[in-house]
DNA sequence: CGCGCTTTTGAGATTACTCAAACTTCGTGG
DNA sequence: CCACGAAGTTTGAGTAATCTCAAAAGCGCG
């Protein structure tokens, strides 16, 4: 199953029939208030599972971040599925317990975090793309990212503006922490001071 | 087991051996920066399950609020409590998946609402203490509401300062919006409007 | 009744937002 | 291959919401 870049396949409050596994490519996934305002609640990678919700609706909307390929199942094959594949039950439990780690650290950039800092965790998550608990790779050792989202995902996925988030950029820039190409490549520079940055520790 | 209010019986950070369950009284799970910005990423209560992790430590520290009782179990007993109670594997998978639910409608508070829109979402939470799926009781019906965490609690879960969290108070008591006893006790007298509010509704 | 702590209120500073305009980038078509 | 246009991004100037610092008021408790 594929779906081109830019195309929901799932509904916020639709009936949650299915549930999915991105197979291949990226999506974000959101939520919007009646004004249109959004918060992005997390980028979904190869791997993971979408649409496993305990309600009878969807609790987001996901949305093709480039072309996707995605495989479906009804929700009443779960407990087929795991019948079938006993290793996948401690799959989705582990999958589910570490999304909520996630959340927690996310609550943390989005209530108590400043601009400067928002904008360090999401480069320095974005670095370590499975499970965070090993540091980055080398503290002095440059980093190239692909960045698939544009500025205005970052900005509601950071709760900021996209302005913000353009004006941060720049000032990493001056700085030399990070250097753009095209606005959808990063490279980090430093990745040792962002990864502090992003942590809230301040070194002279 | 019983702690007394303020005891911390998770440590944030701390090796994960055992996990709680809640069985009275009300509890507050934070995560602390360095510099000691804190953020509450939830309000434990009655049957809550706490302090189960995918990884090696705890993610948050908990701290009752008001004196507290739990039950603990060793993280290795779970497999043995499932085989023996079949039922709890369907409780524990709920459990997890609501709480991501919750989570993500938390990102949208804390990344995208005013200071008026984060405290009116915290009354309406409070008021519907289990499940917030049913509405509220009555729209027009007033509803009193015992506070247990102090205005600084508050204020940490929703990414606010103690003052902006107090004023706001203010504001709604002087609109009429609710009545407040003592500082620990609320009284929604438009609960219709503050739930309107919350969502980013706007009534003329 | 007085003390300490929490909460409320006030005034000014700051961060991030809003509105606006200029600049890039990239895809399209000549 | 280059010019054009639309969309996305960056930059600028001023504003507004929230924060910070400070002081007064309220509340619970001995």
């Amino acid at each position: 199953m594929v779906f081109p870049s830019g195309r929901c396949f799932i509904q916020e409050g639709a009936p949650a029939h299915d549930f999915y596994v991105l197979t291949g490519g990226r999506a974000k996934l959101f939520t919007l208030m009646p004004d249109g305002r959004r918060q992005i609640v997390g980028f979904a990678e190869l791997g993971d599972f979408l649409g496993l919700t305990s309600s009878e609706t969807y609790a987001f909307t996901a949305e093709a971040l480039g072309d996707v390929t995605l495989c479906r199942f009804p929700h009443s094959a779960i407990d087929r599925l795991v019948e079938r594949f006993p290793r996948l039950r401690g799959r989705l439990q582990k999958e589910a317990s570490s999304e909520l780690v996630k959340m927690q650290s996310r609550l943390m950039v989005l209530g108590r975090k400043t601009a400067r800092e928002r904008l360090a965790s999401f480069l320095v998550e974005q670095a370590s793309p499975c499970c965070g608990h090993h540091a980055l790779h080398d503290e002095r050792e440059p980093l190239t990212l692909p960045l698939p989202m544009s500025r205005t995902d970052i900005a509601d996925y950071l709760g900021l503006t996209i302005e913000t988030v353009s004006r941060t950029f720049g000032l990493f820039r001056k700085e030399g922490l990070i250097s753009v190409k095209g606005a959808s490549s990063v490279t980090l520079l430093e990745p040792g001071v962002l990864s502090d940055m992003a942590n809230g520790i301040k070194r002279d």
